[in-house]
DNA sequence: TTGTTCATTCACTCACTAGTGAATTAACGC
DNA sequence: GCGTTAATTCACTAGTGAGTGAATGAACAA
């Protein structure tokens, strides 16, 4: 580039404002999203519970569309990252020996703790991801785009840990673990009903402490049938 | 998919006329709420794909909402009297002493069996289903009012079988098991991609041979686990 | 044959949707 | 202070949504 870009220092009372504007509206788009889903949700309703005019949204981002892609990209990148280092610890840890579950503790207990910690945005968040994954529509490109080289990280490890087992145990064994966080991270109070009140839905405390265990025994069961 | 053709048969009653009409209009709807949710589709949406004016839909079915609330119900009695009677059947057979795998089998295996030989239209069900349980919004609720009476029957089964086992545990198990299936109904294609082909999507008969093994072996760790 | 019933369409209404381009307002940088 | 730039709103467009009540026309019953 031989043009002199010159990069003033935004003031700073501007590109808050700027910043904090679209973070409202991302925050928002978040949780209605997450509730009513893509098309459950206009951009005025996300103006009018921001308070702002709602062409602001288009004037921030290009269209609807984009505005969820956006929301779901912000954080897709955050969970990705973090598990990846988790898996990445945990293989420097135990070298060339990983346990199932132990494989799947870096990957699951380290999501959970973010959606436990993270506040009601991830929260949020969590909820809009499970609805998205078990839509078809863009479900599959959307998680397809934003996790797989973390999953495949994790299956690798579960190979590892695994190595007499099928390639589709492993996969379907995956397929189900997803299946549990996902519903875990929609969040619908179908639980509480059920178990009158015994279980809680956003009690992610509670699956932290099963699900690890819960699932590794189940690689093992299948593994070791079809191993026979 | 859905044929515009009307079938007019001169010589059928018009009650027969109403029926497949309508019957028409339930399987289209349900197709298209499949892919797209409630508000991702239109009256006119589901009408132009039968073949019939949009206001038709409004003749038949009070309104949207309502039209969405048979298409759920049509198949969830279905689903839920042959699982219930399943869990009879595997009760009776084993009388005071069942085992956790063989409760699940008796939900899961009798399900999937529905949905690999039930046609297209169990298939559609499967994924409306999927999305509508991880859906805050009428998720919980439509998932209570149709299948508490079957799950509560199994879950009671699985009390039996794990005597010692606290009943949080037994509950997020199910928990777990829910989701499992919920994402394998979903049907998004996610797995294809993952696996390189390895595994499909819509084989529901690889998901019978793994999973009541698999969340069996999960319920029995976690368990065991805490009674020590 | 005729009048009735009912499936189906038609002509509308009213509210709302996403999006655009011009206008306004406030903050910057000089 | 002054021209510039960016945030925000305003006035509109063009199109779509669900739903209603009247009209059509075919089957049916007498």
């Amino acid at each position: 580039m031989a043009t002199a870009v010159k990069y003033r220092r935004k003031s700073s009372a501007k590109a808050e404002q700027r910043a904090a504007t679209m973070d409202q509206i991302l925050d928002t788009a978040e949780y209605l999203f997450s509730q009513h889903g893509f098309y459950g949700v206009t951009l005025k309703d996300v103006a009018k519970t921001v308070g702002v005019h709602h062409t602001l949204i288009n004037y921030y981002f290009e269209d609807k569309k984009k505005l969820f892609e956006d929301v779901f990209a912000r954080r897709a990148v955050v969970t990705s990252q973090r598990r990846m280092k988790a898996l990445d610890d945990y293989e420097n840890e135990v070298g060339n020996s990983p346990t199932v579950e132990g494989a799947l503790r870096a990957f699951l207990d380290t999501d959970l703790d973010l959606y436990t910690e993270g506040g009601e945005g991830w929260r949020n968040y969590g909820a809009l991801g499970a609805q998205v994954a078990s839509t078809p529509e863009w479900g599959a490109r959307m998680m397809d785009e934003h996790f797989d080289p973390v999953v495949l990280r994790l299956i690798g490890l579960l190979k590892k840990a695994l190595p007499e087992c099928a390639e589709e145990d492993i996969f379907w064994g995956y397929h189900f673990v997803t299946g549990a966080l996902m519903l875990t991270l929609a969040k619908t109070g179908r639980i509480d009903k059920l178990s009158g009140g015994l279980c809680r839905s956003d009690d992610y405390a509670a699956v932290k402490e099963r699900m690890a265990t819960f699932m590794a025994a189940g690689f093992l069961s299948v593994c070791s049938r079809r191993k026979s």
